[in-house]
DNA sequence: CTACTTTTTCCACTCTCAGGACAAAGAAGG
DNA sequence: CCTTCTTTGTCCTGAGAGTGGAAAAAGTAG
């Protein structure tokens, strides 16, 4: 099939696309209830726009009263590629323009194997979600990366944890072997835009979205949009300084957050109280696998194990230590906590709340919700592919 | 004199009038270099504009090669009021309409005073401006508070250092003693709009303004604009934990950074050193004037006194390391450091340096600038100047 | 079948705006 | 002083955008 390749001629197309993709199909009266546009103009634009094939008629709407109106959507053979490339995992999913997943694939992979490696997954990924037939080509792919990113080129910055990619042309060379646009942000800022666009903060226009993972970051959206700042590395808390003269950190100082309470920091605390029999579940588990995760110790948590319990408590405490620094800071509408360990999740919750209500101001933290994400594993990748559909919705 | 009224009818208007008030005088000419209007478009909004009285025509140009362009100002009996309330002093400047100080008094005063007495303190000192014959009356006024401001409808929010402001309609009560339009906010975004306009940050669209004076607030600028918070709060890292189980702190907790450096923290330590006699230059003048300031540290480190140096260095220190959570976090293009006690300069600075460079990731502080401001006490009144001068040159 | 709503199309009129032509004002050079 | 070139400012016209009224189309409710 011949892929889309249109844009929005102004910013009034840009604003109904975007309307279509967030509300699903549309009358043309209800789109002209929400533009602010003279009937005349808005059926100029949408004629335009059915040119162009990015929307297609669909049907009658239901009658509110009077005559129905012919209902408006996007064009439903529209697909994006959403790609999420954690520090041992990837995701792929396939959406349409409403950015609703139709198909969504993880494997295990490490990021340290590099680009091309990588890539080589991503797209066989890719290739068996079409082999499924939910897609023929892509419109357009967004790709999430742990690591900072130079938003405008797609080009990685001294990752720390990926240090093969730095340098690495990613928007570049998707956007070949794909053929279709690409953007690429950091995995944290593609969570936010996630939990944003299908998540709890739908409605809030300034929060943070935290995301403990392998390691530990922060998307920062204000007035809406997702912050980077100036080189990229916004948002970056995992090297925040959590504990005075603390453990050492591979970043070269002590005591950074991310030395005492990430996916990788408790695994090594739970192998060490395995091994010093702190923990009898504990021990069972790295018995049986020979290694321990953080989801061994959720589990083990979730058995009654203390020890286990205890770690939990331990690293939301440094947690919301630091992220009440942040909510004195910027002062936000909604935290938001994701990621691989959030099958911790009302303990470690619990923990982070009382040192955020405890730690900042009342003003701040007077109506401020804080709630483990609601998407899980797929809020990467719906951020992803919002990510691209933000930059193909809008004014060329 | 009759006050100006006038707003600009659109965002052409709007925009030049910005470039008037920031680039000064200018030729048609140069104006249309500026801004993307057909020749004729041009004419005629600058035309509206001097219908308003909003500008006026202010002679003739330099030749650039040919005839002679009219130049066009920034009606020059326009007239600013920019008030900035501080803890213990308030400041008034008179502006013209490019924001320059026409008039600048300073007062020593206590907001806890309330604010009906600070009102008739801050009335009366514009009228003692007024009569020296630099402004007939107000166009706009601009006011800082020392404490957090539900920014649209300009009214102080549980104010910690100011318990009998919460609520008061400062905005309301000031246009009606003035007669002309009034904004209120923060005294710290102020002092950051200011360095924005005409100090260190005129380049930069991210950047932090930390103020450090009797309390420890911080500006946070973010594309260019002001960002406030949810509740108007942001910024408030005063109570952001900097040392566990440090000192209680005024909010009911332990560590605060504000409890440990700021104006008050300091004199406090300062006279603790003197009467224990750890110092004889402070001994010398908590002897003199029977109190000492965060004025006496500096006088003291200046001459050398061991004590008052390592005051400011541990001082610095401190806020150093919470400044280098925040930069990791917010990943500015700039740090500015503000505030009653820049009279401790390099020293502190030094010390600020020292931890973010140590305790933030290369990528966030590689090409990071960390200065002291330049507008020193007029920051303030500029940004108060500023913040209403910006209100009144945008579309009605 | 009638009266009323809502949606959509059509159309005439207004308004904006870009850009060309030209006049005005000055610079540069002889 | 005169000519030529450059820049600036004004005027004007034609293209296009956009508004809002009117009427047709397509329903609903009774």
């Amino acid at each position: 099939m011949r892929r889309m390749t249109a844009r929005p001629a102004n910013a009034h197309q840009a604003r109904l696309l975007r309307l279509l993709r967030d509300g699903g199909p549309n009358s043309r009266a209800q789109l002209g209830d929400q533009v602010d546009l003279s009937r005349s103009k808005l059926a100029v634009e949408v004629d335009r726009l059915l040119e162009t094939e990015l929307v297609v008629a669909d049907g009658l709407a239901a009658s509110r009263g009077g005559r129905r109106s012919h209902n408006i959507r996007l064009n439903p053979h529209l697909r994006f590629l959403g790609v999420d490339i954690g520090a041992t995992s990837v995701d792929v999913a396939v959406t349409n323009a409403e950015l609703e997943i139709l198909g969504h694939i993880n494997q295990p992979m490490d990021v340290r194997e590099g680009p091309v490696a990588v890539f080589e997954q991503v797209l066989s990924m890719a290739a068996k979600l079409k082999a499924t037939g939910i897609a023929e080509g892509f419109d357009g792919a967004g790709i999430g990366v742990p690591g900072p990113v130079r938003f405008p080129e797609g080009i990685p910055v001294a990752p720390p944890i990926m240090p093969g990619w730095d340098g690495f042309p990613v928007r570049e060379a998707l956007s070949q072997e794909l053929g279709c646009p690409v953007m690429v942000d950091n995995d944290v800022n593609l969570m936010a835009l996630g939990e944003q666009h299908a998540g709890v903060a739908r409605t809030v226009a300034d929060f943070l979205c935290v995301k403990i993972g392998t390691g530990i970051g922060c998307g920062i959206v204000v007035g809406g949009e997702v912050y980077r700042g100036t080189t990229g590395s916004a948002g970056d808390i995992g090297h925040i300084q959590a504990v005075p003269d603390g453990r050492p950190c591979a970043c070269g100082n002590r005591g950074c957050l991310e030395a005492h309470f990430s996916g990788a920091a408790l695994a090594l605390d739970a192998t060490e109280a395995a091994v010093q029999q702190r923990s009898p579940e504990l021990a069972v588990r790295l018995e049986a696998n020979g290694t321990l995760s953080a989801v061994d110790v959720a589990a083990a948590a979730a058995a009654g194990d203390a020890t286990a319990l205890d770690l939990i408590r331990e690293g939301g405490n440094r947690t919301g230590q630091v992220i009440a620094g942040l909510v004195s800071f910027f002062n936000p509408g909604l935290v938001v906590i994701g990621g691989g360990v959030t099958g911790l999740g009302h303990t470690l919750l619990a923990a982070i709340r009382t040192q955020v209500y405890r730690g900042s101001l009342p003003l701040a933290t007077g109506n401020l919700p804080i709630v483990l994400g609601e998407l899980g594993p797929t809020a990467g990748v719906i951020g992803a592919a919002r990510l691209i559909s933000d930059h193909l919705f809008s004014p060329a």
